[in-house]
DNA sequence: TAGGCCATCTGGTCCT
DNA sequence: AGGACCAGATGGCCTA
């Protein structure tokens, strides 16, 4: 996977690109609550995968959570189990109706855990996609994986952190990082798959 | 073609 | 007892 590395001095609109639409006059001390508590305002324009929050963006995952939720109770042509509920049910009907559904009890039981686990995954990747949304990435960077998500997910806050503690103006903090190379307290990797070493 | 990433199914374990 | 959670297995898709 390609490697986070981007040379900022090269490329103008690249302070802008991480920050966001960081205000010229922005005060660090007193915004930092809401870069902590609403990271959408200083990242929602850098990933082009932040407008996919809470939705998949693969075509063949057909079954989302408004689907699963929103599906009112069919009961026809299906003796369900009682602790179906009706989202299960529903998808019940269908794979009953595309003779997908097995007819041994243990194996209905088995079918309805499986919907469970199926809506429960669903639930962990709107997760996922929300937190995407938050972590910096750059226009080009392809999605993130599940795992360089949750890594540069640690390195932000990592750095947020850094930030705070430094008490300089957030801005000079990274245009200093740029000059003298970026070495951070806690060892949060900036990177993406296949690399094993700090990128800045 | 190999490797990475992912969704799905499955059985086991834990929790309410 | 039933649902939630977890991890392993499997197969599909995509990319270098």
């Amino acid at each position: 996977m390609e490697e986070m590395f981007f040379d900022f001095d090269q490329d103008p609109t690249a302070d802008f690109a991480f920050w966001g639409q960081m205000d010229p006059n922005f005060q660090f001390q007193p915004q930092l609550d809401n870069i902590l508590l609403d990271c959408h305002s200083l990242t929602g324009q850098l990933s082009p995968w932040s407008s996919f929050a809470c939705q998949s963006v693969f075509p063949d995952a057909q079954l989302t959570l408004t689907d699963l939720d929103s599906q009112p109770m069919q009961l026809e042509g299906a003796e369900l189990d009682s602790s179906l509920a009706a989202d299960e049910a529903h998808e019940f009907n269908n794979r009953l109706q595309c003779g997908l559904v097995p007819n041994h009890p243990y194996k209905v039981q088995r079918h309805a855990a499986n919907i469970r686990e199926r809506k429960r995954m669903l639930s962990i990747n709107s997760a996922f996609e929300e937190l995407r949304s938050y972590v910096p990435t750059f226009p080009y960077e392809k999605r993130l994986s599940k795992i360089d998500t949750l890594r540069l997910a640690i390195a932000y806050i990592a750095l947020l952190r850094e930030i705070l503690l430094s008490g300089c103006d957030p801005k000079s903090y990274v245009d200093e990082c740029m000059k003298n190379g970026y070495k951070n307290q806690t060892n949060a990797i900036w990177n993406t798959s296949g690399t094993d070493h700090l990128v800045w």
